[in-house]
RNA sequence: GCCGAAGUGGCGGAAUUGGUAGACGCGCUAGGUUCAGGACUUAGUGGGUGUAGGCCUGUGCGGGUUCGAGUCCCGCCUUCGGCACCA
């Protein structure tokens, strides 16, 4: 045979396997399903390692299922609409549909090249209209039942994306795509869907998803928010309103002495409307809403605020407050109004230090007294209610609900949860998107498209704005309509959908992605959904994997999925990560600018920074394309799953790509060079007998299947399967080199453990495998083989290896026959010449004999 | 501040239920092969110490439970991730 060449054989299989149609799934009742997905990709233009490993980890538990005996689906496609797309459009002075599909096709040929085992029959790209008119029809069920609406609102803006952004969108006050652009607030009519219908489903279902990280649950769960507390009315004096206040501290009611406003409450502008206050409130709240979300909300902020002129009483002390507009206060917690306790919170205290407002103390130490003018800051431990009516005396955590009680009883509150979670902004106001459904008429009002008349195309012959603006408002082909309802002219929706939109729900299209007489066949998506086992990066912990289970539950509810949940099984992958390189003049650098520790454009020397994820911005990026071209996919895919368990970071090693290249180029010459011997024999079956050596090999075999079982079925450890498979390699290879001749029951040892490796392999490594197991003379081809089992009494030994310490430390091991007793080793144990020497002439106080596998002497 | 995860050789990482710490791979050292390099191959490789059999020590730090602790308990430290003027 040849030497290894990956090349040749890669491109053999993926087109044998192409041909047979072996990764091509229909439903087959008599076969229990499993539907395995990656994360579909973004087509940005090629794959990267993040993807490699991906799909990497997601092939091997696919082709190990299908081995198992599994109907797997394994499906792939494109998340197509998006921002960069037009991005580069205008850049490249092309179209985002011309740059998108010529992304796909590439990337496509990149996973082909792979060897990923794809039912490519299924494949689909979001941005096209067979795909979104379905996500216009569900939108247009979702207006019907009030889970999709419009509304004025403050909502995030990126000036760089030039749209509006959700709010799980928003980064540490800046946009998700532009770390460092702080977003702004922009008061806007923009689309929501009401996921917080569903809030405390989301939240309770937390609970039933053992599958699922418990790191994704909990951050799933602070996304939610959930804080348990009260409403509270406070009546104002002169004007016709209550005001509502969510707090968790009811409790301290007695103790409020006046009331905060957010900056962009509605109220705030009624109440100082005509009023002497109103140029002052005015100025104030422009001023704070044009500082940017980050530093208004830093807690360094100095906490600032404008007097209303206006009052509301306390419902149970019936005390005037003063209303404010204060800067701390958030318009989309709660009721975007607080009711200041300065004594018991820190915010409100040092407010009311600030502007002279007064302080009333309700709760005290239990063994000291609190002063007001004393004070240094609130005092916000547990303690007894002081000044507080009937509740005098109380511990203030159990008069929580004794309060909430009282405050129902008199209608001036009442029990409440408030969750932090908002709804979710869909409306985009940029091109590369599925148009929403909508038109806007002067008479009838806000006119949804009538099904019959879906879908909204999305016009393709249109020229990009520089800058991202969206053409579609100023395109009349494109907004200029009849009203569906009077037929006079109408306007249609300019905005686009929010592309998280698209990626909610392609999971459940995939089971019948060419469907033409609505977004689902039921009877398939009812065959295959949930999905099994999902596998992603963690960046999605609330983004998609929230949305998606929001849209799952819409989807049932309006009939289309039996499933409350869309993926039973979870597993968050690690980032790829690699050392950046940095040169005083030139910034970072790719590594082919570094050559020998010195930049190539300057000569400088370079910095060597810590390992972060590969990305563009820091230039520690290693294209797959060239690894696959000089290794092959193989190699490629081994690494990855080798160098660590797949939830850890990975971290880039080019001398672990070589570790990887030649185990698999040593794997070849194995069994190249035995070609003959193995071909001439049948693996051993079990009946002959053996000699210690190859009974050793023969037990080898079988606990390696165990152990590659197990490790893949029960925990995804990759890396410890291919250990193992090692071990049994190099106690093949070991005994090849020691022995001249072998015998022929020697070559149907080896045969058995070489098959097996092969099988075992196959998942990890398809190509090599598929083409040793054919030079070994097998006619079948692995993809369709059954995964091996392991028998029992291949795992039987003669002797045992037994542990023996003296006083817990390890002082000699012992070889023992399997037969032997608890009683009969320990005998042994203790006649042990090593262990006569620290036994010797002491006393022996204690013998622990352990599951026959190690004995400790207490002397 | 709250919540979560993790800390093991020169490096990536093993040790699944408390029972041989460092599997497997990389790197390194020495030898073989080679004109040389690479590739291949043999042996070694936590630290300390001894001519040697060996001994001592060792899983972030300090305690504890146990015949026995990387693993369990208590108290810290560090790193990473999430949430956070959340009322």
């Amino acid at each position: 045979m040849r030497k290894y060449d990956p090349q040749k054989i890669e491109l053999k299989w993926q087109s044998f396997w192409d041909e047979k149609g072996y990764f091509r799934v229909s439903e087959d009742k008599t076969k229990q399903k499993y539907y395995l997905l990656e994360m579909f990709p973004y087509p940005s233009g090629k794959i990267h390692m993040g993807h490699v490993r991906n799909y990497a980890i997601g092939d091997v538990v696919a082709r190990y299922k299908k081995m198992r005996g599994f109907n797997v689906l394994h499906p792939m496609g494109w998340d197509a609409f998006g921002m960069p797309a037009e991005n580069a459009a205008i850049e490249n002075k092309t179209h985002p549909a011309k740059w998108t599909y010529d992304n796909i096709d590439y990337m496509r040929t990149q996973l082909k090249r792979m060897g990923f085992s794809y039912d490519w029959d299924r494949e689909l790209a979001t941005c096209r209209p067979e795909y979104y008119r379905w996500e216009q029809l569900v939108f247009l069920k979702m207006f019907k039942k009030g889970l999709a609406y419009k509304k004025k609102t403050y909502v995030n803006w990126c000036d760089l994306c030039q749209t509006v952004l959700a709010n799980e969108q928003v980064v540490d006050g800046c946009c998700w795509r532009h770390p460092g652009q702080e977003v702004k607030l922009r008061e806007m009519d923009s689309w929501f869907l009401k996921i917080t219908d569903y809030t405390k489903e989301l939240l309770e279902y937390c609970d039933r998803l053992p599958g699922w990280p418990e790191k994704v649950l909990t951050m799933q769960r602070n996304w939610i928010g959930e804080s348990h507390g009260a409403i509270i009315r406070f009546p104002m004096v002169d004007f016709d309103h209550t005001i509502e206040v969510f707090t968790t501290r009811q409790d301290t009611i007695f103790g409020a002495t006046f009331m905060c406003f957010a900056p962009e409450h509605p109220l705030v502008k009624e109440l100082t409307e005509g009023t002497p206050y109103e140029e002052e409130v005015r100025e104030f709240v422009e001023k704070t809403l044009k500082v940017d979300a980050f530093m208004r909300t830093a807690d360094f902020t100095v906490k600032e605020g404008v007097f209303t002129g206006r009052y509301c009483l306390n419902p149970v002390t019936s005390e005037k407050m003063p209303i404010y507009v204060a800067n701390f206060v958030l318009y989309e917690y709660g009721t975007g109004a607080v009711m200041a306790v300065p004594t018991h919170d820190q915010r409100d205290f040092e407010f009311a230090k600030k502007y002279g407002l007064p302080l009333r103390v309700v709760i005290k130490p239990k063994d000291a007294e609190l002063i007001e003018e004393e004070m240094l800051e609130a005092y916000i431990e547990e303690g007894i209610l002081v000044n507080s009516g009937p509740f005098d005396g109380m511990v203030n955590t159990a008069a929580l609900d004794r309060i909430a009680e009282y405050l129902e009883s008199i209608e001036m509150g009442y029990k409440t949860i408030n969750y932090r979670l908002k709804d979710w902004g869909i409306s985009r106001q940029r091109y590369w998107g599925a148009p929403i459904p909508i038109i806007y008429c002067p008479a009838c009002g806000v006119v949804p498209v009538p099904e019959d008349q879906l879908p909204v195309l999305l016009p393709l012959d249109l020229d990009l704005k520089e800058g991202g603006k969206s053409p579609l408002p100023f395109e009349p082909s494109f907004y200029e309509t009849a009203c569906p309802l009077c037929g006079e002219p109408a306007r249609r929706e300019a905005d686009t959908m929010d592309t998280f939109v698209e990626s909610s729900w392609y999971f459940d299209r995939y089971a019948s992605p060419r469907y033409e007489h609505g977004p689902f066949d039921e009877d398939k998506v009812a065959y295959w959904l949930p999905v099994d086992q999902y596998i992603g990066g963690i960046e999605h912990a609330i983004l998609h994997l929230l949305y998606s289970r929001f849209y799952t539950k819409v989807l049932r509810d309006m009939g289309y999925l039996t499933s409350d949940e869309p993926f039973t099984n979870l597993l968050t992958q690690g980032m790829v990560c690699k050392e950046t390189f940095r040169c005083s003049e030139h910034g970072y650098l790719y590594p082919e600018e570094v050559q020998e520790g010195r930049c190539i454009h300057c000569g400088s020397e370079i910095e060597i920074g810590s390992s972060v994820k590969m990305s563009k911005s820091t230039k520690n990026v290693i294209d797959p394309q060239k690894l696959i071209d000089r290794y092959g996919s193989d190699t490629v895919r081994m690494f990855c799953l080798f160098a660590s368990p797949p939830e850890r970071d990975l971290e880039w090693s080019e001398e672990g790509v070589e570790g990887s290249w030649r185990f698999l180029n040593r794997l070849w010459r194995l069994i190249s060079e035995n070609r003959e011997h193995l071909f001439a024999v049948r693996p051993y079956d079990g009946s002959s007998s053996l000699t210690p050596v190859l009974k050793d090999m023969y037990g080898k075999t079988h606990e390696t299947i165990k152990k590659v079982t197990e490790d893949i079925e029960e925990r995804f450890h990759f890396n410890t399967a291919i250990s193992a498979i090692m071990e049994l390699f190099n106690k093949v290879n070991q005994f090849l080199n020691t022995v001249d001749e072998p015998s022929e029951v020697d070559w149907t040892v080896i045969r058995e453990a070489v098959d097996t490796m092969l099988m075992l392999l196959h998942p990890i490594v398809p190509h090599i495998t598929e083409e040793l197991w054919a030079a070994s003379g097998n006619t079948n081809s692995l993809a369709v083989l059954s995964w091996p089992t392991y028998t029992e009494k291949a795992l039987e030994k003669e002797t045992r290896l037994v542990v023996v310490q003296v006083n817990g430390k390890v002082r000699s091991r012992i070889e023992v026959p399997v037969a032997y007793d608890d009683g009969e080793i320990q005998d042994q144990a203790l006649h042990d010449e090593r262990i006569l020497n620290f036994t010797n002439g002491k006393e022996i106080k204690r013998v622990i004999v352990v599951q026959k596998k190690l004995v400790n002497i207490v002397v």
